[in-house]
DNA sequence: TAATTTGTAACAACTTATATTACATTTATG
DNA sequence: CATAAATGTAATATAAGTTGTTACAAATTA
């Protein structure tokens, strides 16, 4: 080996996850959840209900219902007769909009944790990774805020 | 509950993820391995020089590095003074093609993979999310199109 | 022949996602 | 007022996936 800037750096065992990721479908429960509310405008739909139909747990659908009462776009109510309702109009709810409350990591992925400070490479390629890491988010941000939950909802008439 | 068109149906637990995903960091390790291999040219790099830049293990890179050769882009050689070298001009190679040897999943996550086929949400959502999906990945692809290696190598001269 | 490197299998450790159980709290209604 | 039905939430279990680690055969150079 000729190229030696890299020596006196050895991998460890303490390489951690460097952020949580997309590796779920909460992206897909969460439409869901706001499909069915929005074609039931003024009704209270139940948490069981809505869980029969994604085919989910009814406590993984009452955790996403909290999100979406915290992110202001829906009330639910306890007690007999109770359920959640949406509270917004679903022309003003963007896929960007709901991109954004589900999604915590990169599209292409995690980086490397630790790259080796003494190597040109890894010194930087953080910093590159983050630069195309944005560009690519900022892509689909701008595309699925063209689309609005209205638009998904009505292919289901 | 007025809505019972999703009645007679249950979620049970044999709910399995339905693809691979994204949630590693082997975008990021394969871009960094054909970083350096490109700022090498007629060099065999190690399997242990390279995971020392990246900082990961050298089975995991040597494991990359099959990939890599089976994709035609990388040639190894065993023994004493073996190493990996690349086998293509680095603006023969796009950002885009080296998404596809990494990618296996959705953007936008996963689907659920049994929602209620007895409600009309629930029977055609996946189709949907199938078409948004694709749509992603195609913006991501056109963009990632425009990129060659020698773009993202040149970044760290 | 010795040293070095790839190729690969097998397994371990760690992390995350989702499901499940349980129960307190709230609310409508007979 | 008692009952039934629903949310809110914590705790735990199950399952899957990612990365690390160990080990060693095979290949190659000097």
């Amino acid at each position: 080996m000729n190229n030696l800037y890299c020596n006196n750096f050895y991998y460890n065992k303490d390489v951690l996850t460097f952020a949580f990721d997309m590796n779920n479908t909460r992206f897909a429960t969460v439409i869901h959840i706001l499909t069915l509310l929005a074609r039931s405008p003024g009704q209270w739909l139940s948490s069981d209900w809505i869980a029969g139909s994604i085919h989910i747990n009814p406590v993984i659908v009452r955790k996403e219902l909290g999100i979406l009462q915290e992110r202001g776009w829906v009330t639910s109510r306890k007690g007999k007769e109770g359920g959640s309702m949406l509270d917004v109009p679903s022309d003003q709810i963007t896929l960007a909009d709901i991109y954004q409350v589900v999604k915590n990591a990169n599209i292409l992925g995690k980086k490397n944790l630790d790259p080796n400070p003494k190597c040109p490479v890894g010194k930087d390629i953080n910093d590159e990774l983050d630069s195309l890491f944005l560009e690519m988010d900022r892509l689909i941000g701008t595309s699925l805020q063209q689309k609005t939950l209205q638009d998904f909802v009505k292919q289901f008439d």
